[in-house]
DNA sequence: TTCTATTTTTAGATTAGACTAAAAATTATA
DNA sequence: TATAATTTTTAGTCTAATCTAAAAATAGAA
């Protein structure tokens, strides 16, 4: 139906539409997908002429209905060969992003029909992003990024903003998964950096690990 | 590491070596990926230059030992695949050649070792194909067609040598799969039909059938 | 062996998707 | 508001993979 490079510009500009509010410029487009801007504009009025997101010169792009549907059915696609990547084969969750970029482009309805019920319908990947149902919605769900509580909260970790390998081997290494909980016993408000306490340890954060971390806090 | 294209044009030469013995010409390439014999010519200098086969103008190709390695690998993946879905997403055995034509060019290794081992590291496909070791190597089997058989002799059926929808099809009704008995009770000399026994049931079945179905002879 | 039919290759064009360099539009600053 | 900086688009080039049409080589028949 849509080419491999089609689908790719459409799940960029689905997940740049939810990171900031509104229209979708060209230049954060060529960011997040490692290319020229000028191939950015080649590719919007591409998908502009099959109306799969609106596009008015210099302004920016917008996902229309249809565009929605196909990105989410990708990102549905994604996280679906995630979970199949590490409950069935056993993969670890640093090692699944890049193979399912993959898998997310196999066409065929009835084979991620049977891979769904195959896993028991998941409701969220081994990073705690939530899998968009057969008709595109994604369920969304209470939580914040571990930066932005308070010192002496609590919350249970429910996913991570970035999934890099680096990032994922450090919160191993921490002793950090989807389920764990986290209490916050300090927080430098010049750097925002923290101390928090998980499990029994207790040690130092970063900005940058707080900002990437998102948690449930249950009050 | 190989484009789909290369990685297609590898396995259909790799196929058609096994068919005809030697050198495999330019037009025989041609037809079996429905392209035209000038596209070919392109493609195959392409992989000469790559060391994947040997070619002089006019005279055919032939595959490298590593030409080989690369066709059998992404044979082994197509097979390993269609297993999976037969075995794992109760897929029946005529659906599944599309969605592996897709599935076998997954780049990852770590996910076909795990695959494999997931899936108990089979022998053969759903269509009674064997599946390539690791390493590219082939078992070969005894077996032969049914049209090569002779009257009063039996077999059972150890697989398919076209595996379309519609024969695969054909099959199911006639109630013949992978390890279906079959004696030969006919043979018709003029056009190579037969008659045979499937478990109680007797019927007629033209050459062009009897000439896709392997078995093996216990004797 | 010479001519003809077939097979194969070359030449040139096309499309998707990327790039660089330069032009145009927008936004920020003085 | 005029000028400078930034963003975005256009123009032109490139590569992979395909095609058609025509030329060249080989194989088959007379
Ligand atoms: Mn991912
Ligand atoms: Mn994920
Ligand atoms: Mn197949
Ligand atoms: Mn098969």
């Amino acid at each position: 139906m849509f080419t491999l490079a089609e689908e790719n510009y459409l799940k960029a500009i689905f997940h740049l539409e939810h990171e900031f509010q509104g229209e979708v410029s060209t230049n954060a487009i060529a960011e997040s997908m490692e290319t020229k801007p000028s191939s950015v504009t080649d590719m919007i009025q591409k998908l502009a002429e099959k109306k799969l997101l609106t596009y008015k010169r210099y302004k920016g792009v917008q996902l229309t209905a249809e565009g929605k549907k196909v990105a989410a059915n990708v990102i549905r696609k994604h996280r679906l060969w995630e979970v199949f990547l590490v409950e069935k084969l056993s993969f670890h969750w640093d090692q699944v992003h890049e193979i399912a970029e993959q898998l997310e482009h196999i066409q065929s309805e009835e084979l991620i029909i049977r891979l769904d019920k195959f896993l028991g319908s998941p409701e969220f990947d081994p990073h705690g992003d939530p899998i968009p149902d057969k008709h595109g919605v994604l369920k969304r769900t209470e939580k914040k990024l571990l930066s932005e509580i308070d010192k002496n909260q609590k919350g249970v970790c429910v996913g991570v903003k970035e999934s890099s390998p680096e990032f994922l081997q450090y919160l191993d290494k921490k002793k950090i998964s989807i389920g764990t909980k986290i209490r916050v016993l300090g927080k430098e408000f010049f750097d925002g950096s923290m101390i928090i306490q998980v499990g029994s340890e207790q040690f130092f954060i970063s900005h940058k690990i707080a900002e990437n971390l998102y948690v449930q806090t249950q009050e």
